[in-house]
DNA sequence: GTCAAACTTTTGACTCACCGAAACATCCGC
DNA sequence: GCGGATGTTTCGGTGAGTCAAAAGTTTGAC
């Protein structure tokens, strides 16, 4: 099977959506990946169903589906071009960052291998994307470093904004103009379970308070001495 | 109809093979399409009835296809995305202008507006691609010179290499290696009818000799003064 | 004028990716 | 350990784009 549009989608959003639940190989649920990809539940399964019998994933009926070696590098390799792609887009064609996903979208499944490597070099061989998110290397290896989010990191000291875990352009912006891009350096003051918000000083000593669900979304490095 | 790759390759088969048959409301015979398309000749007419039935051509049964004035103006833009691409991959990316064809042929497809217009803005809003092609514009309208080949063109005076008509990757490399690319220096000093070639001499003051065929590839422009 | 060659259209069938609805599993509450 | 609620699979069907081969049309040679 020679690996179309659909099929790259498929991988991806198996491949994601495991690194959504946490131990590495725990099946993903057919629910969710229809959902991910916006297709009937049927159309999932069918799909799948062909997937395994390429190799690229392990199936189990009524369980859910898991990237097997082969579909695991063919995604990270989709995820690759990607994140270069949104890099190249943000970096040296000067668009912004909130409104390059879509485009990378498409463009992933286009490109060659020609134009990525040479995207690639002109970054000067990028290890993140414009969210920080990790690209894979060129033979489909992750070195995703384990980062708290704003609910687990400590409290009143520095941090550096590494990445964010939502897409959405309207968050991107409201990031943007909050001083919260990674890159940008703030802290915690407090965490008010209750009430279930963060309370957050940025760069230019500036307060503001963000609910759990979009602190959830930031990850942050603490800074070193 | 919301147009697919397959309608947009149709339509930029039809305006390039119109072209190609010098009165440009002259009818492109269905064989020609189907053979331009690499597609059975049946999967050509069928084609070509669905998007006379969206009103992009006019079709006339056992005689050919012809663009309508919607569908002229919709095959012009996907052939301006298609050599800005072009001219962005080999200016921008630093490409070889004899690798970048294949990669156009796809990403055309697929490059937002957006994207369109932000590497029309780095080029310099260029009029035409790496290989002298002539670029539409915004609004799908071609400025073409008519220019002449070297078949036809003025004898023993300075001309200037202006436009390829072949994609080969093969003959385009030729021509570098010949110091014949657009914006290169020449002058035909013989034309030999029987033996059915073309003696040039060109910039660095070598000679050469080329078929018939090739010479009528290329495009040149008298030099001024 | 006829007829065969060359071209075009029609027909029937296939693949891919998808949907909706009916049938089927699983698992949890009690 | 029964009965749903929830999730999953199966089934029949659709539209796009394609092909191969049969049927039809044009055209030019003679």
């Amino acid at each position: 099977m020679l690996p179309s549009s659909t099929v790259e989608n498929y991988l991806k959003a198996i491949y994601t959506g495991v690194a959504g639940l946490v131990p590495p190989q725990r099946l993903l649920p057919m629910g969710q990946l229809a959902a991910a990809l916006t297709v009937a539940p049927g159309t999932a399964t069918t799909m799948v169903k062909a997937l395994h019998e390429s190799g690229l994933v392990e199936y189990e009926p009524y369980a859910g589906v898991r990237l097997s070696a082969a579909g695991d590098k063919l995604a990270a390799l989709v995820l690759r071009r990607h994140r270069l792609i949104e890099a190249f887009l943000v970096q040296v064609m000067g668009l912004r960052w909130d409104e390059v996903h879509d485009d990378a979208e498409l463009l992933e499944h286009v490109v060659s291998d020609r134009l990525v490597q040479r995207m690639d070099e002109m970054l000067g061989h990028p290890t993140v994307d414009p969210h920080g998110d990790p690209i894979p290397d060129a033979e489909g290896v992750l070195h995703a470093p384990a980062l708290p989010d704003l609910l687990q990191c400590p409290v009143g000291v520095p941090l550096t904004v590494t990445r964010v875990l939502d897409q959405d352009g309207g968050f991107l912006r409201f990031l943007e103009q909050q001083q919260l891009k990674p890159g940008e350096t703030i802290t915690v003051e407090q965490r008010d379970t209750a009430a279930d918000c963060v309370a957050l000083r940025t760069a230019g000593d500036r307060q503001l308070t963000i609910g759990a669900r979009a602190a959830s979304k930031l990850l942050v490095r603490p800074q070193e001495p």
